[in-house]
DNA sequence: TTGACAATTAAGCTTTAACTTAAATATAAT
DNA sequence: ATTATATTTAAGTTAAAGCTTAATTGTCAA
């Protein structure tokens, strides 16, 4: 049996900001190791060490070019995280209509 | 000064399976302590710990009430999250329009 | 084939997280 | 006053995270 890849650690894969830039970077392209670590404070096998992470809950992909390996963002497993805070977007829209029921009382 | 409420931890408090089912509970109606810890596998101090984690992002509060503390959920440090999970929901959109435009094709 | 480059894996270290039990605090009931 | 209840805080343990340097693998170039 093939599970789930890994999905629920898709929060903890997440809730590392190195992780959450990594896949900001990769939103708007692909983009090999080297380029990818550039962009933070820490050696390249930490940040390899990051994408293995991510990787494993599926949120990038691996693909080889030569001796690089550019890396591509598959947003897919976000979803699981998305429709969970989704069901707390009617709280803070309650919040903001009394709000501006307030505002209109007290103009 | 009073710092924003330990912002951007807020994926971090979250990423606990355990605080993620606590908001879940409160998201129904307010509790105290005793109550939400029926639900967990573990000693009621760990939860108050957790508790204290969920207060520290501002995710719940605390009101006492005779030697009760009612916790009640406060949603909006979750609009963070939304807001940068929302930035990824047009890469999964996109694919599921590629999936309709290729059954379209291939009926 | 040797050497450089791109990246990962291995090994080890330090910090943080998630628990536990025990002690402390605060309120309520007898 | 004592005792019981609700919860937190303290102290200690174990496991997992996040790094580093060093060693390894694979590919290209001279």
């Amino acid at each position: 049996m093939s599970r789930p890849p890994a999905s629920g650690d898709v929060f903890r894969a997440v809730a590392d900001p190195t992780r959450r830039g990594l896949l900001d970077l990769l939103a708007a392209e692909d983009l090999p190791v080297n380029d990818l670590a550039r962009s933070f404070d820490m050696t390249l096998p930490a940040v390899s060490q990051h994408l293995r992470i991510l990787r494993e809950v599926g949120l990038v992909r691996e693909r080889r070019e030569g001796r690089q390996r550019f890396y591509h963002l598959r947003a897919d497993p976000l979803r699981e995280m998305a429709a969970w805070v989704g069901q707390y977007e009617r709280f803070w829209r309650r919040k903001l209509q009394a709000l501006g029921a307030h505002l209109e009382r007290n103009p």
